[in-house]
DNA sequence: TCTATAAAAGATAAATTTATCTTTTATAAA
DNA sequence: TTTATAAAAGATAAATTTATCTTTTATAGA
């Protein structure tokens, strides 16, 4: 559906935002570790997303990634359109290059239907209403630990 | 969303579907042509969906590819679990290994509307009523030449 | 039985995505 | 200003997906 980079971005800012709180700041070590992301890959993500203004980063000692206010507001749409960009939202279900309801595939009125769903389900959804569901403790970014 | 083998695979499918009547058989340079995808790629994928039985395949001359009536009835989805599986229709939104009502992800009941409405869209509708639609020329499954 | 035909099977290659490692740059504090 | 720290940038590697090419197998008809 998203891509791997765009899961873990989507986990990580989630997490930022869910540390959010004046002065702090996470490095990405903990960041990678607390969402359970592949830390050199996290780090290449969150560059985009810094880029992309969804994060602030700053560097040097006492450095590291955090979120401001206004980021917060953020739809979470705005995180794949920074590393999947909007495509999925918009192409074909059975890939053809042009499908629209005056030249449809057969599928196209009921993918059409889950494509908007998905749309709407980060369109909707601001980083801080999610980061907040975490706080709360009713949902998480992390894989449950096994027990033996 | 589902792979580009998948989509290949579909089309292929309906194409073969909307083109069934008596002893009619088709050969990959036909289907694939017809449906915009690599040949030698296609050619693959037949042999997937013939092992799963959701086309018919014969060797040698007057040989090729054809749809019998009882695999007409066919939900698409039976064309997707044969290629892609189906994962895309379980799995976590943000990637978690683990995600249900009990231990959600914070876009958990969001997601799930969207992947249900998809699995809805594959599940729901047959070959059958697929190839039907392209027939009447309501729909296509392939892509509109552009004219200069 | 021989020949031509078309798919199946197998091997390989190209492209993309995922992932890691090294070097450079920015920055805060001593 | 020097040093330590942490992200940015750049290079490279591994894995997966997409795609192609070659050889083998099945089959119909002459």
């Amino acid at each position: 559906m998203i891509s791997k980079a765009c899961q873990y971005g989507i986990r990580a800012a989630i997490f930022i935002a869910s540390r959010h709180s004046d002065g702090i700041k996470l490095n990405i070590k903990q960041i990678a570790c607390e969402v359970d992301a592949p830390e050199a890959f996290t780090a290449k993500i969150l560059q985009v997303l810094n880029k992309h203004h969804i994060i602030t980063s700053l560097k040097g000692p006492y450095g590291g990634f955090f979120i401001e206010e206004f980021q917060l507001e953020q739809p979470v749409i705005n995180i794949v359109n920074a590393i999947d960009g909007l495509s999925v939202f918009k192409e074909c279900g059975l890939g053809l290059k042009q499908c629209s309801a005056s030249h449809p595939c057969p599928m196209h009125d009921q993918y059409k239907i889950a494509r908007d769903a998905l749309q709407n389900a980060f369109q909707k959804t601001s980083i801080r209403h999610l980061a907040l569901q975490v706080n709360e403790g009713s949902s998480f970014i992390n894989n449950l630990v096994l027990k033996n």
